[in-house]
DNA sequence: AGCAGTTTGACAGTACACTGTCACTAACGA
DNA sequence: TCGTTAGTGACAGTGTACTGTCAAACTGCT
């Protein structure tokens, strides 16, 4: 590892990162031009996405989980989306507030339109790339995502730390920010 | 090109679009922590970026291209950044609305400390990835931005045909849509 | 010079995602 | 059983990006 390395691999990163940001712009615009007269966003597509997943088995938190989200951000879809009648809440034996989400048939229905028209998109586009590359680029990519994901969870405990200053067993500060 | 083969390619594409999903909103969420107590955000920072390479001679609308992004996005970033003294716009002899925008001491200043935090940062979250691959995976990403950004303009161009009807030439409508 | 078309800044409206907080629920250990 | 800890929904506030729209400024063509 000469410093010549980390001055590349410097470069090469940012690099990526600022084209990570483009392409990211340029797909949630797409997806919400393939799925917005279906009464869809990409944002709410993913949501659908992730419960079909997990076959109705998943609360709005469980779904935030699997999309690496925030569980506020999915909450608030999921609001949205039930109001739309998109989705359905049942009753969930393990906790009373937190009910499991159900597609409804409005929204089995959006979603398989939506796999129509996504799958003839997806094709076209992969034509431009050479097919090889998309798995490799993918894991690289996740490798990416899942050290930032420690740091910022690192970062977390850190906060954390410098917030309470004792491990809460013998918390005497519980209204001392105030 | 087998049936197999369209439909291997679609579900890797779909992946990987997920996986970029994902990243984005760790990097953005890593740049905003990284840069935050310097007065920065992921997205400001880009801006200062931008206008660094430009070197000076770049009006917002020209920077917007630069990052891909909207004129308006960046406006309205640019605007809020002049407010806060990390930019000053200066008279731009081809266009009396359309200032050059600048980088002020206190602009480079912020720009400067974001750039030492960020190069050992990078470096770090390099050492997680095969450097080699950095470059190609960049370039993937770009060329599946720019297949999407024809298609944008493509799907563009098709409203505007459905909306004119006219090739402005002998536009009789110009306040039919109210 | 005059007019059409384009570029630009500004404003309005919509949609997303994040942090921070609070109250309520569930699970676990003393 | 009781109290601590973790999980969850809801709300508030901030920041970002998009489309749509308008008026003013610029460009090019006649």
């Amino acid at each position: 590892m000469t410093k010549a390395d980390g001055a590349s691999a410097e470069l090469a990163i940012t690099q990526l990162i600022l084209a990570v940001f483009k392409l990211n712009g340029r797909l949630v615009a797409a997806g919400d031009r393939l799925v917005g007269t279906l009464g869809l966003t990409s944002a709410r597509w993913q949501v659908l996405g992730a419960l079909v997943l997990q076959d109705g088995k998943a609360t709005a938190s469980d779904a935030a989980r699997v999309m690496g989200l925030t569980r506020q951000s999915v909450q608030r879809l999921a609001t949205a989306m039930i109001g739309e009648g998109l989705i359905e809440p049942t009753a969930n034996p393990r906790h009373v507030r937190a009910p499991l989400l159900k597609l409804s048939s409005k929204g089995k229905a959006a979603y398989a339109a939506a796999a129509r028209r996504q799958s003839p998109w997806a094709r076209t586009l992969a034509e431009g790339v050479p097919i090889g590359q998309l798995a490799s680029t993918e894991a690289l990519i996740l490798t990416l995502a899942s050290c930032l994901e420690e740091q910022a969870a690192a970062d977390r405990a850190q906060r954390q730390r410098g917030r309470a200053l004792t491990p809460t067993g013998t918390r005497r500060a519980k209204k001392a920010r105030a």
